[in-house]
DNA sequence: ATACGACGGTTTTTT
DNA sequence: ACCGTCGTAT
């Protein structure tokens, strides 16, 4: 191919620098990008997609996997910007795209055609029902809640480590339960069976066995030419496995991450593996891309000397392209109110002086730490969209609505049994389960409750009888409707009431609801619907029914997790002093306190012009002592 | 016996 | 927001 041709009808690949066009035109063998924060990592990985396809790629046989449905989205969008043909590459999370594989191939696992997805949310609901039927929730010794039963269950899945040992290295506190948690997770495994349900391991452990299938596993990979993984320092052993299986069968790897990035250690994801994919993957040609177009160098001085002082990592300096620039700000404020009222004003200051409010950020280190500052934004009246943290399908009412939707598909579905019955007033938790128990019979497993509801009812309490009919008559309309749009409806309908009763801020909390109804009417695919709003789940009610509008300016506030890959003018990290950050739960290990570090760097690179860190000096009138990060930043 | 409101102590980070 | 506990109403 001539190299004229090729720059006059790529005029893209002309505004990428040197290193970033080798590795969007690398032809052969597996490639890796170690890619430092804001050295154009989007940038190449779309124009590599983009020259894959003009190159004569079908775009159907390229697979990018990212880490979120929003990276997804956005490089899709912008490789079609640069060569339309793009449209019809195959783009997700390990977790959604593993969820088409499992449900194309649900008959060889022996799940049923319509299978469940339980999110984090429901999994530990199951545990929790497990947990009180094993009688742990009344014994003396302090069993772990549902909460902690679910993270050591998923380290076991997600680091492939046996029981004993995750106990051992991350629970130790846990450890005379050992025996009890063990049988708690067997009886785990087998009551998702019986309820035909997967949780999102399940996903990943289900792609895996179909990978390992000798059939199975080469149709799979030679769908592909081409795989391509954003965020590789965030995979998981069991995510490597998927990524080594796809390379073994034909498609060309590339993966792209930054070691120093890493901060998904909590959920078993380790940057060992990026620096091992030369090794994974023979013949692996890396590219190392380190010039900074996002910040200015006094922001990257800062953010380097944080990076040098990391126990174990691979040194690199990142160089800014910009010129110019101001420092990096340490703000001293006496406690988390004036913390609030401090950035509240210099928000308003920035944007007195021009700066919008969509071109400014406040990230912190847990969703919680921007609590007050919340309730001065909105006191003064300042827009603000919050990133990470309670997610939408966490909110007790959402949760109540999607268990009917659940109820609807599954019949079987005992945990979504248990919440919706409890809606009804006068309904609790005794009753509901010896209802639950009388519709599934004593034997065998019905695997429709509602055929034997009609003797079941005798067992819930008179007064609230005729509310648990309704319900139940509700439930039995729905099933008859098969459009997604008018069977939400009619379920929001009749828990309209219920939930106005349940919870004071009632009506409020329906506009949800509705939002959701609208989504369900958009629903492609009525079946899945549930399972898709479970695996790309909308972080905020205004999400569900349109993105935020484009010319409305508002704040942005976030987890410094959710915040991963954006970038904004001017950024505020909260509450950066030791205990907060680094978190005290982080203070045990070298390893622990460099993942925090890590985490800081990451908040620290999104900034383009303006960094301020407020470091406050009391907690609740306690003096909170030493900030090893800021200290180390050498301001 | 069961349901439920009130109260106080706790909460990392996410697919 | 959740969890466990306790007192009160049914």
């Amino acid at each position: 191919m001539a190299v004229l041709a090729q720059t006059d009808e790529r005029p893209w690949l002309e505004e990428l620098n040197p290193e970033q066009r080798a590795a969007a035109t690398h032809d052969g063998g597996p490639l890796l990008i170690l890619a430092g924060a804001g050295t154009g990592k989007t940038t190449t990985l779309c124009a590599r997609v983009a020259w894959l396809v003009s190159s004569g790629v079908p775009s159907e046989r390229i697979l990018l996997l990212t880490f979120t449905r929003r990276a997804s989205r956005e490089m899709l969008q912008r490789a079609r910007g640069l060569v339309p043909a793009s449209s019809r590459v195959l783009g997700g999370t390990f977790h959604s795209v593993a969820h088409r594989l499992v449900r194309r191939h649900a008959a060889a696992l022996g799940l049923p055609g319509g299978f469940g997805v339980l999110d984090a949310g429901d999994a530990a609901d199951v545990l929790d029902l497990l947990r009180e039927e094993a009688g742990h929730a009344r014994s003396k010794t302090r069993f772990p809640k549902k909460g902690t039963l679910l993270d050591i269950y998923s380290r076991t899945v997600n680091a492939q480590q046996p029981l004993s040992g995750v106990i051992e290295e991350f629970f130790p506190w846990v450890s005379e339960h050992r025996e009890a948690i063990s049988a708690l997770f067997r009886s785990y495994t087998a009551r998702k069976r019986e309820l035909g349900v997967c949780d999102l391991d399940d996903l990943l452990l289900y792609w895996r066995a179909l990978a390992a299938d000798e059939v199975i596993g080469p149709r799979l990979a030679a769908a592909f030419d081409h795989v391509l993984i954003d965020e590789y320092q965030d995979v998981n052993g069991l995510q490597v496995d998927l990524a080594r299986s796809l390379g073994s069968h034909g498609p060309t790897v590339t993966a792209v991450g930054d070691d120093f990035q890493a901060i998904y250690g909590f959920r078993s994801a380790s940057a060992a593996h990026i620096l091992d994919f030369p090794e994974h993957f023979p013949g692996t040609r890396v590219v190392t891309l380190e010039r900074n177009y996002r910040s200015t160098q006094p922001v990257l001085d800062a953010a380097n000397a944080l990076a040098a002082q990391a126990q174990r990592a691979f040194p690199k300096r990142l160089r800014a392209d910009r010129e110019g620039g101001v420092r990096p700000r340490v703000v001293w404020v006496r406690d988390e109110a004036a913390q609030a009222e401090e950035v509240c004003d210099r928000i308003l200051e920035a944007r007195e002086q021009g700066m919008e409010l969509r071109s400014q950020a406040v990230l912190a280190r847990t969703s919680h730490d921007s609590d007050l500052l919340e309730l001065e934004l909105t006191r003064r009246r300042v827009p603000f969209h919050k990133y990470g943290g309670l997610r939408y399908l966490e909110a007790a009412h959402v949760k109540d609505f999607v268990a009917t939707l659940r109820l609807v598909d599954n019949g079987a579905d005992d945990v979504a049994w248990f919440r919706v019955l409890q809606l009804v007033e006068g309904l609790g938790p005794v009753s509901a389960r010896k209802v639950i128990a009388a519709m599934s019979g004593e034997l065998e497993a019905v695997p429709d409750r509602l055929a034997a509801w009609a003797s079941a009812r005798q067992l819930v309490p008179a007064a609230a009888r005729e509310s648990a009919d309704a319900l139940i008559a509700a439930l039995r309309e729905a099933r008859a409707e098969a459009r997604p749009g008018p069977r939400a409806e009619g379920l929001r309908d009749v828990l309209a009431p219920l939930i106005r009763l349940r919870y004071p801020d009632g009506v409020l909390r329906l506009q949800d609801l509705d939002q959701l109804v609208s989504a369900a009417h958009q629903a492609t695919d009525p079946r899945h619907f549930v399972a898709e709003l479970v695996l790309d789940p909308p972080s905020s009610s205004a999400d569900i029914a349109q993105p935020p509008h484009l010319d409305e300016d508002y704040l942005t506030i976030s987890t410094i997790h959710s915040a991963k890959g954006l970038e904004w003018d001017s950024v505020h990290v909260l509450a950066v002093y030791d205990g907060n950050f680094p978190a005290c739960m982080a203070a045990g290990t070298s390893e622990s306190i460099d993942e925090e570090r890590r985490l800081l760097y990451v908040g620290m690179t999104r900034a383009e012009d303006r960094l301020v860190l407020t470091r406050v000096r009391e907690r609740h009138g306690v003096p909170t002592g030493g900030a090893q990060f800021l200290d180390e930043l050498g301001l």
